[in-house]
DNA sequence: TTGAAAGCGGTACCAT
DNA sequence: ATGGTACCGCTTTCAA
């Protein structure tokens, strides 16, 4: 069995309130005595219970991350950059893949609050913006990563979406397209919206108008939606020299459709991805996407969310983090057939 | 703050014990008391907390799982296999990526164990095969995934790497390739090196020798380093005229090698991948790859590690799923220039 | 049925 | 410098 604080001592010939105090390094003890003890604790391969330490008022030492899909590589990047950042502080990370589910972020909630973590980062949509509510009233450290939740009080670490929606107008703009279509991702996700809303914004400055058949949303299964709509909107009449894809599952969903109409990319069609995933990098032809600094917002978000724990300060930073154009070969100007 | 039983025995005028029982729907109550109770429990919207039950000898309802890399694709997947399982059982997830470092490993180890995680999935290789003991003589539940551990008596889900490794040579050898190379991870990697036997097997079967100096291993950097070595190994006077790599990364490393130095494939040269990851159907051409069933892995793994954690049965079972070829285009006959 | 009380493995305060 | 001890929040006998 794992030997405990008690065993501990009583090989050791002193009281587990000495054990306690070498455990955690403070208080006073002689030398000797606390080489006896160390020699003790790893004799037994003693591990002290993270769980009994938390219990009586210490940190878990634990975080949850609630992304909507782990699989997602972008997702992945950002949890592995968490996982980083609160490795080196040292807490581990719980990893809730919501589906952009209400149901499952509650339940996922719910258990991590359960589970005494000492803070949640989310990354995830929800419907139901009032579920973070009994979280802030617990005074739990929440903060948002590549996303908000406008109108709550929270820690936020995004990259500019709403930039990111303008920087990939702005090229298709300046390669000479004019007939354009968006592929966003459900609209619950606030990341879409935005980055639809620049890219909307930016095309009205140089007087293009996108109407809203032109922006069409997808379901879960981004790439296979991502194809699907976009074969849809590539067999319209009009159709479009561009499209503006809201994630770079969905560019490969549209890169899917256009291969399979026959179409070539970028000659006959041109497609922006975002958040330069490795995904963006191997396609052909390798995708133009608006990347995000993934690793710096997981740093961030711990950053934040650790010295809200330690402060009392509940204090909402909105931090925003500048995305950049990744030129590659998959947008060129328009063919005038 | 968050509401303890004692909060909610005291709204409702019982004691924590009968509180405690409506917690766990077990032991007497009348039905009056148990509605009472639960209201109270809503009204104050009480969350049993997970860590006081760990202490009392219950479950912490917490798994962790190793893997070398979150962002790597494959492993995204498989964590996301085990999470879905596990968490359809009332279990979190603690995600710990290793880079394949022993002293990672050692680290999550010991900070697991701290923890009191139910059980270890682990699907990441190590030098020092030792670390496990302490662990199997602490009796903590523990599956190996995608990866083996010869020698030690642990539970394992591993798809056939031997035969997956037989199967790339199978059908490079149908193409007519005889000039053949491997591109594989670090060699401590189990599963590279069965690959590896396997297709080593199969060409010898076929009275070709597939020398040492064939044989490359990468470092970390999957990706890179596997462009690095491919380009090594096509500069080299014999030219192969097909790599098998060990996983979709590496060969995505090979396809990037073989474009800057300007040879086609799959005219000039096959390549075959490893996993069938999102990634190989995205690249150009789409890769011909061993699939591993990732989905049914992570579930049989985390259904394996539980069932062991009920019974005492330390029996070790040894799952073996068999691989598929799937054929794509990264793969034709060699040119005969 | 219901409640009192003894732990579970630590922490931290208070004497000694 | 050391040890005794009262919790932390919950589970689980064991009496009542």
């Amino acid at each position: 069995m794992k030997a405990t604080i008690y065993d501990v001592a009583r090989e050791a010939g002193v009281s587990i309130a000495a054990v306690s105090q070498v455990i955690n390094g403070k208080g006073k003890i002689s030398e000797e005595r606390r080489a006896e003890i160390m020699r003790v604790m790893e004799r037994l391969n003693y591990q002290p219970s993270v769980i009994a330490a938390a219990l009586t008022g210490k940190k878990t030492y634990t975080l949850g991350l609630l992304v909507p899909d782990i699989s997602n590589p972008f997702f992945a990047e950002i949890a592995r950059a968490v996982e980083d950042q609160g490795h080196s502080l040292g807490y581990s990370l719980v990893i809730c893949s919501t589906d952009n589910k209400d149901e499952r972020v509650e339940r996922y909630l719910s258990l991590l609050q359960q589970k005494s973590v000492d803070g949640m980062i989310i990354g995830t949509g929800m419907d139901n913006k009032e579920m973070l509510k009994p979280l802030l009233e617990n005074s739990i450290p929440i903060a948002m990563i590549a996303r908000e939740m406008p109108g709550h009080d929270v820690q936020t670490v995004i990259t500019d979406d709403f930039a990111g929606g303008r920087l990939a107008a702005e090229h298709l703009l300046g390669l000479g397209h004019t007939r354009l279509a968006v592929l966003a991702e459900q609209l619950k996700v606030s990341s879409s919206r935005e980055r639809i809303r620049g890219f909307r914004q930016r095309l009205a400055e140089a007087g293009i108008d996108l109407p809203d058949d032109r922006v069409l949303a997808s379901g879960d299964a981004l790439v296979k939606d991502g194809k699907r709509k976009a074969t849809e909107l590539l067999q319209r009449a009009e159709r479009p020299t561009a499209i503006f894809c809201c994630n770079d599952l969905l560019a490969i969903g549209a890169l899917q459709a256009a291969k399979e109409l026959g179409l070539l990319v970028p000659e006959q069609l041109s497609i922006v991805g975002f958040d330069n995933t490795i995904l963006a990098t191997v396609t052909e032809p390798p995708l133009t996407t608006v990347s995000q600094p993934t690793e710096e917002m997981g740093k961030l978000a711990v950053d934040l969310l650790l010295s809200q724990l330690k402060k009392e300060e509940g204090g909402s930073r909105r931090t925003v983090l500048q995305p950049e154009l990744v030129t590659r070969r998959s947008t060129a100007a328009p063919s005038n057939e």
